[in-house]
DNA sequence: TGTTATTTTAAGTATATCCCCGATTGTGCC
DNA sequence: GGCACAATCGGGGATATACTTAAAATAACA
């Protein structure tokens, strides 16, 4: 019998696209479609599908919430969160909501298949893009998942990335922390490679998500 | 004969699942697919469609430059917008671009062809969510925002701005665009020197408020 | 048509940064 | 004491950037 598939997410094209590209297979059928998460718990509960693929930022109720609620409804449902969103963060949220994948807009629809086929069967399926930063973020901290620039960087380099992200060059950040050009660059370079970022430009974006400078 | 149409998105999925719902008309043929906003301006050149459809927001070239460089090698093709940006910005942006249609992805599939056909008709097409704001926004105010990095920038400025923000290096764009490097650096230093910037990081948080690219 | 402005292109040079290496000091912890 | 880590500096070579200058190619316009 065909695995039932229930589909959420607040774009209608991408609701009708996926759709189109599951009625290509026998082996899986969408039962249903939701364009908000309260939406997608209600069809959960009365469809009783075996898979949820689910978008993160929804309208109404959000991806993670509804995750929860349908976990706490049926914990033999298996969701799988789809979304745009590589921020480790999100896919923390998510699996400790109790979603058993993970999977970027980014990949093709032949790699949704495998994660359903992964999960109807009881495993987990990670977006290979996201399995990297998610390991990193776990195993180098592991007690608070908050993950960002809290608790992974030490206060001095949170310091200097706050600062680099607010324009400030090297030497101008060394005069004022009194310190050598060379310790700055130092607490640069270890952000860097903590972080797994290569540019000035990725510290920058990573510094505004994590709240420590304004766009 | 069939519309014969090119889709450009950085997510494959929704590429995919379009492609699969365009399979299902007769009278529109999906001739082509870009990730990125400059893949889909070479594939234009190639392939001479009728329509592309077009997201706004792509990595190395958005498709607000990427449609004004598509009607730059023939205004004859029509560009239609396909993205989740309901803010009024992007649609002025894109039709000044010389899009001739702007189609949220909250709509239905049907409203695409709607909009298709509209198009290579000669007419133009606005989803019924944006008009309002659109209007709003032209009869509110501003003949001429220029304010904002569309006016102050030449398009090729605007080009290395948005791939620097993504944090590529000189050498990379210089690559990828074919140029010296030198000639990206000397972009690079007009651009600072006409928003008086002077920091990689102000230029990317200038960016980002700019809505070039996302943190 | 001719003249001016802008855009795009690029080289030269001095300075800054990146990124490897190593080193010292202090602090908390088992 | 031994261990891990934070914070502090330095050398040195490859690379990148800041800044100036300037030649073509386009666009704008009188």
């Amino acid at each position: 019998m065909a695995v039932r598939i229930i589909l959420a997410d607040d774009h209608s094209i991408m609701l009708e696209g996926l759709k189109a590209l599951f009625e290509r297979d026998r082996d899986m059928e969408v039962v249903g479609m939701a364009h908000t998460g309260r939406e997608a718990v209600r069809l959960a509960e009365k469809l009783s599908p075996d898979v949820v693929i689910m978008d993160v930022s929804m309208p109404d109720l959000n991806g993670i919430e509804a995750t929860r609620q349908i976990m706490a409804q049926d914990p033999g449902k298996k969701v799988i969160a789809l979304t745009i969103h590589s921020d480790a963060r999100y896919a923390v949220e998510m699996i400790k909501a109790g979603a058993r994948g993970y999977i970027l807009k980014q990949c093709a629809y032949e790699e949704i298949r495998r994660a359903v086929r992964c999960v109807v069967k009881g495993e987990a399926y990670l977006s290979p893009g996201i399995t990297g930063s998610l390991l990193g973020s776990l195993t180098g901290q592991a007690p608070e998942a908050g993950g960002g620039a809290f608790g992974f960087l030490s206060p001095r380099e949170r310091e200097v990335l706050q600062m680099l992200a607010e324009g400030k060059s090297s030497r101008e950040m060394a005069s004022m922390l009194n310190l050598s050009i060379k310790t700055v660059d130092t607490h640069k370079m270890n952000i860097m490679h903590k972080l797994k970022l290569r540019s000035v430009a990725d510290l920058v974006r990573y510094a505004i998500r994590e709240g420590l400078v304004e766009a």
